[in-house]
DNA sequence: AGCTTACTTTTAAAAGC
DNA sequence: GCTTTAAAAAGTAAGCT
């Protein structure tokens, strides 16, 4: 029946326009954000599948698109902070972290919680500072890692007071108010940080 | 040796203590009543000795919360009857009394691993965000309890109905994690 | 730098928007 | 879903001296 071909083709219209809607809505927050094109290739796939799963019900394009990216930063390990992604959304930061865990678990994403040592990059080349900081920055991280003092504390606070450590051991220092603004963390986490990794790796701090 | 230190921090309980309350009354007879039906349908009121806070309802049910153990609940919806009763409100006999909800804390005396624990567990039986909080969320079904865990070893179970769900919950993490070696 | 206050998470009930 | 109550855990944040 004609009747039925139309409606199909009425929903296929909104389904199309829905879809391109959030691809363009992925594309204008990763620009944004500055994220490489597979980033927002991975976002596209999560944003489709939670499409084919109907996860869309009840909730906002624009939320899930948010939380797909959020998502798809993670898994390629190149992470922004759930206040970063809300900064380019129109999404509050609450929504889209509870939309976010909606669909990690319906996707069975599995995603391990964010480590500091992704920040680094990011952190770095914000700050300007060269790949042998990266690598100590990285290196005092395994080993707070090993020592225990990561669980439980903020990554992007503790990535950023080992860049600061990093960038005092490399001869490049970098303030705690330069190193606090790059990672989006106050001067006193920075200082609680690495006041705390300092001593319990033994690290001596000449300033 | 099993000291844990289980300590019950708060208990929920909600009750019918009459057919209807006015709350305009109660507010200009109780100091320190708050009711403000535009902001939420329930009339606040705190009392101390011992220490809980009231949700009082037109319907004539009743939230209490805040209480440390649930002997003090009954003592302390007790006295809010007496206390309606003494400004002339009568008060229904033999007031069903439910408790909702226990929170406790504990110590398993550990520094934990919480990323460890995540796999162990099951990446997909916890929540485990740092950058939002530092505990990790662990939901249990027997008890239907739910335990935060954080790195220092505290935990805090919440979602309880009884003093001994939440001792249940406090074995089950700290035998889950035992047997992962990860205590 | 420190102190204080406050918000993040979880839980449950109540009546209404 | 939100509103209101209380409470712990530990990290982070903001305001004030």
């Amino acid at each position: 029946r004609l009747r039925k071909w139309q409606r199909r083709i009425r929903v296929s219209n909104a389904t199309e326009r829905n879809l391109a809607f959030a691809l363009s809505e992925l594309d204008r927050m990763a620009s944004a954000l500055g994220l490489p094109r597979t980033v927002r290739e991975t976002a596209a796939v999560v944003y489709r599948k939670a499409v084919d799963k109907n996860l869309i019900r009840g909730r906002s394009i624009e939320g899930v698109a948010a939380a797909a990216l959020y998502a798809a930063c993670r898994q390629c390990s190149v992470p922004r902070t759930l206040d970063e992604i809300g900064e380019v959304s129109r999404v509050s930061r609450k929504e889209i972290g509870r939309t976010y865990r909606f669909i990690s678990r319906e996707l069975s994403l599995k995603l391990m919680p964010t480590s500091p040592i992704d920040y680094v990059p990011r952190f770095c080349s914000g700050l300007s500072l060269k790949g042998e900081v990266q690598s100590r920055g990285v290196e005092i991280l395994r080993q707070a890692s090993e020592k225990e003092l990561t669980s439980g504390r903020g990554p992007t606070g503790v990535a950023a007071a080992a860049i600061y450590i990093a960038s005092i051991l490399c001869g490049e220092r970098r303030t705690q108010r330069e190193v606090a603004d790059v990672a989006g963390v106050t001067e006193v986490t920075i200082r609680n940080r690495y006041k705390e990794l300092a001593e319990e790796l033994d690290i001596e701090i000449i300033l | 040796m099993t000291d844990y230190n289980i300590k019950i921090e708060n208990v929920v309980a909600s009750t019918k203590l009459a057919e209807e309350f006015d709350l305009t009354k109660i507010e200009a007879e109780f100091e320190g009543a708050e009711y403000n039906k535009q902001k939420f349908p329930g009339l606040v009121y705190r009392v101390s000795n011992p220490k809980a806070a009231f949700l009082v309802f037109t319907s004539g049910k009743v939230v209490c919360t805040g209480a440390k153990n649930v002997d003090d609940v009954h003592t302390v919806i007790a006295d809010m009857a007496k206390k309606l009763n003494g400004i002339g409100i009568d008060t229904l006999e033999k007031p069903d009394i439910t408790v909702q909800n226990i929170v406790a804390s504990a110590d398993l005396k550990a520094v934990l691993n919480l990323n460890a624990i995540a796999i162990g567990l099951g990446l997909e039986n916890i929540e485990y965000e740092p950058e939002q909080f530092p505990g990790l969320v662990y939901r249990i079904d027997e008890p239907k309890v739910v335990v935060l865990i954080f790195s220092s070893g505290k935990l805090v179970v919440t979602g309880g109905k009884s003093p001994e769900n939440c001792e249940e919950g406090v074995e089950v993490v700290r035998q889950q994690l035992d047997n992962m070696g990860l205590l």
